[in-house]
Parts: structure tokens; C-alpha cells; sequence
DNA sequence: ATAAACTTTCAATATATTTTGAAAGTTTAA
DNA sequence: TTAAACTTTCAAAATATATTGAAAGTTTAT
């Protein structure tokens, strides 16, 4: 396989994963190419790269730099915006970890700490199911989030080396 | 607040995370649903409480019945089938962790040891981008394909600790 | 000040996903 | 059989999400 068709399939496949997991294709997209490019590439480039409107590259590019994945730079007399992602595996994972973490868990356990105060008859099977059940998940909840807050303060090599002790 | 608004609740909150995450909203409601309910419930049950149609629900819960979240029994005497989820909070992370591994992590991973694969010069940068990032990124997707593993096989008690471990 | 070079916005449009509901299919009891 | 009770299917409709592109906005050089 030669390079470009090689990076086509990176950046197919870093999308569908993206979409997967509620993360806009283009988005994923845009950063996949970022990450195989070696140079700092304009909003120019990137359109013409993906096939994609002046527009769409505009919003998707601040919102990987909103991410903290992608970084924009000005080259000494030239006005045009270069970006350019930050290419660190580990860095990437957190950083997504970290947004989705603040966006979408922090949330939610709001919404389960208050569940998990609803008073009710303990005699009363719904009761006792609504119960457990929002208990059971809030402690899921608050150990997913331990373990995120662990990773962000983790350097990589410590991180997956306590990983890896679980295997004994 | 009363349990029934509690309920409601849930079964927002959770279709809200699920449809953040890629699961269908409604998909999401009704696993809700059946976390929170006691008894068995039909089609007809469902339906009403969600206010969606006899085909919506007839296929949402055969996906759940497809990820393993949800059983339906038959009552002796009964025509009607009741459906139930497991309320084991472990069970079902480990049931979409698995779920999820084989439909996405599985042909992501099939395509980046392709990619790793590719060669090239490696004093041109645009290929050593590729090739490092290509490289690390499936590392860090075997990681995380042994971490699930790990996780598929364990214990509760035993992954949450482990997990603890690492806080020292 | 002006205009060229560039970036941002957003209403309109296109695309993708989800939902409906009525018809077709299946199972069971009599 | 037949018919009632129930489940499944799927084309059409509704909804949600993403994309376009031209106009408005901004910055910089002259």
C-alpha cells in the first residue's frame, strides 16, 4: 500500500471510530489528517485535503482547538492560520478523557446524586429497584471518575504499567 | 421528589448519556425503564410508558436483547412476552465493554495493523508522521483491547480494586 | 482611508438517523 | 381450520445532525 492510500484509510477509519463515538466525523476526520500530516496545514489545505466548505472547516478547526487537540500558529509575514494537532498519543487520550469527563459524566452524576436521596417506602418493590439500581450506578459513576481523575495526573508509562499489573 | 418524577429522570438522564455515546436514545430509555421497574413489562407496557410506537419498541428491544442487556421471559398461560433487564451495574459494563470492543475496537484494530504495516522512506517526514502516529496509536488500541480483556474476565471486586491499586 | 487577505457566521440545504403505523407474519387455542 | 392474540417488518414520514456558501466581519499593509 502506497502513503496516501494509506493515510485515506487512517483518516476513514479514525472517522468512523469518532462517529461511533459521538464525535462528528468531519471532526475526526480533520484531526486524523492533522495527525499523519508532518506540516502545519491551512484551512485552505484542509478543505481541499477532505472535500469539505470553507465553513465547515472553520467551526470543526475550533472545535478541535476547544478539544485541546488541535493548536493553530502564525508563520512571520504571512496573515493565513496554520494548525497543526499535537501528535501524543497519551496526550490525545487524555485530553479527550478530560472533555468528556467535564461534558458528559460531571452531569449525569449530578443527576444521580440527587436520585440516590429519593426517599421512598424500602418495603416498596419499585421503590427498592429505583433504588439499587441508581445507587449501583452511582458508585460505577464515582469509580469511573476516580480512575479518569487518576489517568489525567498519570504520566503514560505509569498508568499502563498499573494496568498491566492486573494481569499478575 | 416522588418516585415517579425520580424515574422519569433517570430515564432522561440515561438516554441523554446514551445518545452522547453513541447508543440511540430511545434504546437508552427503555434499558432505563427496565432498570428502574420490578416487574416484567410488554411491549404494551413499554410502549405506553414512553410513549412510542409498537415498531420502535419491538426493535429497540431486540437490539438490547442483541447487547445482552435485556431478557424476555414467557408468563405460563401467557401469550405476551415480558421483558427484563439484568440490574447487575457490573454485568452491563462488562456487557457493552464486550459488545463494543467487537463492533468497533476489533475492525479499527484489523485496519491499523495494516497500516503499520506500510512502508517507506523513512527520511521522508510525511512518512515517518504517518508511521509514528500509526504506531502509537495501535499500541495504545492493544492497550486498551488488553485492559477490556481484563476487565471481560474479572471479578468486580477484584477489577475496582485493582483499579484502586494505582492511588496507592 | 482603502482594499486585499483572511476568518467567522448562519440561514438554507442536504444528509443521516430515528420513528411510525399499518400490513404481513406467526403462534396458539379451540 | 379459523380466528384471536400477539410479533415483526419496512416504506414513508418525521426529526435531528451536519454541511454549504455567500455575506458580513476582521485584520493588516499601504
Amino acid at each position: 500500500m502506497e502513503l496516501p492510500e494509506a493515510k485515506q484509510k487512517f483518516i476513514e477509519a479514525w472517522g468512523k471510530l469518532g462517529s461511533e463515538w459521538g464525535i462528528n466525523r468531519t471532526m475526526a476526520q480533520v484531526h486524523a489528517l492533522l495527525l499523519v500530516t508532518s506540516t502545519e496545514l491551512t484551512t485552505e489545505e484542509i478543505m481541499e485535503s477532505l472535500s469539505i466548505s470553507r465553513g465547515n472547516a472553520n467551526m470543526t478547526l475550533r472545535d478541535l482547538m476547544g478539544w485541546g487537540l488541535v493548536e493553530k500558529l502564525h508563520k512571520a509575514g504571512e496573515r493565513k492560520e496554520y494548525f497543526f494537532a499535537d501528535k501524543n498519543t497519551w496526550n490525545i487520550a487524555r485530553q479527550v478523557a478530560k472533555e468528556r469527563r467535564k461534558r458528559e459524566l460531571e452531569p449525569v452524576m449530578k443527576i444521580l446524586d440527587e436520585l440516590v436521596k429519593v426517599k421512598g417506602d424500602s418495603k416498596d418493590p419499585e421503590f427498592a429497584t429505583f433504588n439499587k439500581s441508581v445507587t449501583d450506578i452511582n458508585k460505577m459513576a464515582k469509580n469511573v471518575d476516580k480512575t479518569l481523575e487518576t489517568m489525567l495526573k498519570a504520566e503514560e508509562n505509569w498508568f499502563w504499567g498499573s494496568i498491566f499489573k492486573m494481569f499478575k
